[in-house]
DNA sequence: ACAAAAGTGTTAACGCTACACCCATGG
DNA sequence: CCATGGGTGTAGCGTTAACACTTTTGT
């Protein structure tokens, strides 16, 4: 019996983000310590709530604005938690966000404001609600990404070292790769860029640097190959 | 400035159900007719609002029983869908769910209540707001999911021929595969048990019947390998 | 005896993995 | 001249894909 929509529920309905960070050695997640209730003083996601006038996506992008001062972020809705109790203030449905972002490019003014830090996977802190499960949901999503569809793109500075990217792939699987391998698989996605240049803060050789061939990798984007790493 | 919960908004949060299942040709997708507004006449998805006592979970089980009288149906969440004009009535938030279901086992009254009806993926109708995007999502995530997961125990009856079962992976991924090579992989995944007996339906000869190993499944759901047809 | 589906193995191509040495340069 | 990271190729192995004929039995 269809009564209309007013006798239905209004929930509240927030969005949190996962924003991932690469600093040529770990995966990171950035978090920020809450000064204000609920859990005060505990780290968290950073998070909001949606607008009524605003798409989730929207919303994900204005927070993570909010926190990095930086638009369009790579950023995929990852799954939308509703456990009852999952936030004691009020019923709240959360739909969680993951962000992938240069890590060079956020506002430290921003980042200190709220009391931002970044944090390698092996460290992340007690967080509230149930952050902690979507920070682990987002990492698996992450890895199972990794392997349909190239990523780095989002990560990496414009121009990269190949010991960048695989310590890069390293890091999101958690997995040593082998050097010779590692290349002949990314080569053979054929999606970079050699160019005539050398990073030479590495080594006395110095190494070569690479672009993402951004037209290639758009067109490989909608073809769902499998890399196996 | 936190001000607390009471300046945000709130949202309507629906939730909308792809249900699948398969008649051993079809991938099929079951639809309601709907006979209220707003939208009257139109084919859509089966859906309700979140109640504010229930997970989406739960809305997600209590919608699937409302049309097909069974509980515990396999789902699994989709996406979230926020379009603001997604919904002409009310600015609501709708969190998709899709099922996987035996199409023999559902109550034929209640979908006949609900002017249910299985469509073939080929034919599918004008849905209703973005239930056809929904539907193509839910058709995406199930044939990755094929490579990841085995699936079959939810769509298929307890006994069942490789046939049904190479039958039904076509149906899946759209894709004719080969016999030998199918049999031979699935084999490889050590998750069926032969039966010692025959469906004598099908053929003259005969066909050998299997069941699912429901411990070795469960095992290997964890595992996440990968497999390729 | 024939029609209709079931069942069954082999081979060739390809892709993946493992692996070690020389190179260039700055200090 | 040496220490450090950069760069490069191949052979063996395992996996996958392609492929056709025989079996059974009801009519």
């Amino acid at each position: 019996m269809y009564t209309g929509y007013n006798l239905e529920d209004r929930v509240f309905l927030a969005v949190d983000c996962i924003i991932f960070g690469f600093d040529d050695e770990d995966l990171k997640v950035l978090l920020i310590k809450r000064d204000f209730e609920p859990e005060k003083g505990k780290w968290s996601l950073m998070g909001g709530f949606l607008k009524s006038n605003e798409t989730l996506d929207d919303a994900a992008d204005r927070i993570l604005h909010r926190l990095t001062g930086v638009h369009d972020i790579y950023q995929e809705q990852l799954y939308s938690f509703s456990d009852l109790d999952r936030d004691p203030v009020a019923r709240t449905i959360s739909t969680s966000y993951y962000a992938i972002i240069n890590i060079e490019k956020h506002n430290e003014e921003l980042i200190q404001q709220y009391n931002a830090q970044w944090f390698s996977l092996a460290d992340i802190p007690d967080l509230i609600f149930d952050h902690n499960e979507m920070v682990q949901k987002a990492i698996r999503r992450l890895r199972r990404r990794t392997s349909i569809n190239p990523i780095g793109f989002e990560l990496l500075p414009e121009k990269f070292t190949m010991r960048q990217l695989q310590k890069l792939y390293e890091a999101i699987l958690d997995k040593e790769l082998d050097k010779r391998n590692f290349i002949n698989k990314i080569n053979s996605m054929d999606i970079l860029i050699k160019l005539n240049e050398k990073d030479m803060t590495s080594s006395t050789k110095g190494s070569f640097l690479y672009q993402f061939d951004q037209e290639k990798y758009d067109k490989k984007k909608g073809d769902n190959f499998y890399l196996k790493l």
